[in-house]
DNA sequence: GTCCCCCTTTGATCTAAATCAAAAGAGCGC
DNA sequence: GCGCTCTTTTGATTTAGATCAAAGGGGGAC
């Protein structure tokens, strides 16, 4: 949990996902000093949890988070995953207080943005007004896709889904679309996608049976893309728009 | 799909829920500018389809909404409904397109938020802005909710979940909390739950002899809201804060 | 009023995924 | 290196809820 603040965000690695496009070199340096403040998280450190008080969103500049809420009766249900460029904490701002809490899945760093600042900075920059705006909007976006998943698909169909969309945050960041390791344990990934250990286990297995993906431990290869994603049902082969209901 | 703008903010019904409190007179006369554009639906109406380009937000009036994704291979999810006094459209943001329709459960009116002029004024207006966020952030809270619901939840948790849901959300408008009608179909239900009508017709009753509720029609009565909260797992009896996994 | 369509209920059967159980790896501290 | 613990895999069994099937309503159009 040191601090640092050498890092700039001009020659950040990950400014391009995270600052909006457009800036000048001055409002840049505004930015830079809104994100002064770093944070360095180790494995299973808490970046927040509920009920801590809302201070800002972060920014993760390397490693990987999960996000969780936590039912009255204990269960958990882990809502999301953060990776580089993305931003945290954005179900804090209504109430002013976590409502889930985020997890260090490797070690980790992240640029605090002290929402108070980031809010009249915004004010003063409508690029970054709208990107802010962006921020939220995507996250609905997200969300909604899971619903989608949690609500109608099946074990597979969802697990086929999950590797695509890690597959696509990672190719999006400049790495390979087809091997990453993954940060989240099976049951993290169970947990997310609403299924079991055992069912994520072997549905693994049978994906690499069937030659789609091979896996060895959290490294994963996809070997047969397009059949994976005809998999998760994302690729669209027939065009059914009469179905509405 | 007529049009009228008698209806002020300053005199609206819903304006307590849905414009920042302590606006002056002079910031609410200028936000009514903005919400000048009233639109009316009937049942089945959409309000907008996906793919439509974003225009705005839209504040619901009177009447109801759900809010509908739909996958490529043609299968939807219903991830809202939204009453009077909500906030509708927020995910169309980034991309500046609609990712899901919004249809009429009934005849309903809304007053429409073209984002531009909103964006300029909550600009000025800091309260304005912060309403925007915590209109944002809520529907994030709120998906959350969900996630936890069809991930970890039986469909008898899930049945006694949402009853609770809209009962707290017509209270909070003013109704009663144990009487209400249900503008969406057991179809609507299901699919927002990611159950089939079958199951959700079947709870219902089951409900209903256990003496929890009373169902008519689309008429619900809530006769005894404890046991329901249990069901639901919304009712901390037990503190179980180790179990975290 | 009558017809028709959609919504809802009820019953029988099936199945995907959960649960229960236990072995086999991996990674970490010492 | 060795032991311990947590993660992952594999197998057998169970079950909640889906699917299939069909019979009642209700409410709007005419």
């Amino acid at each position: 949990m040191s601090s640092e603040r050498q890092i700039r965000c001009g020659s950040c690695a990950v400014a391009k996902l995270c600052l909006p496009v457009g800036l000048s070199e001055n409002e840049i340096d505004k930015m830079e000093e809104v994100a002064q403040q770093k944070r360095l998280l180790n494995t299973k450190d808490y970046l927040f949890r509920a009920g801590d008080a809302f201070t800002g969103l972060y920014a993760v500049r390397s490693g990987s988070f999960k996000s969780v809420v936590v039912a009255a009766n204990g269960d958990s249900q882990i809502t999301s995953f953060t990776f580089p460029g993305e931003i945290l904490g954005l179900d804090a701002y209504k109430g002013k207080a976590h409502t889930s809490y985020a997890e260090a899945l490797e070690t980790s760093a992240v640029c605090m943005l002290p929402f108070d600042q980031l809010e009249s900075l915004a004010q003063k920059i409508p690029a970054l007004q709208r990107h802010v705006y962006s921020i939220f909007s995507e996250e609905i976006q997200q969300e909604n896709e899971i619903l989608l998943l949690l609500g109608k698909r099946s074990a597979e169909m969802r697990l086929a889904a999950f590797m695509i969309n890690i597959s696509s945050r990672y190719s999006q960041r400049g790495y390979s679309a087809s091997q990453f390791h993954l940060s989240m344990s099976r049951g993290d990934i169970a947990n997310y996608l609403g299924l079991t250990v055992e069912t994520v286990s072997r549905l693994l297995n049978r994906l690499q049976k069937s030659g789609v993906i091979r896996v060895t431990q959290r490294q994963v290869e996809i070997t047969n893309m397009l059949a994976l994603s005809e998999l998760a049902g994302t690729h669209c082969s027939l065009h059914e728009e009469e179905s509405r209901a």
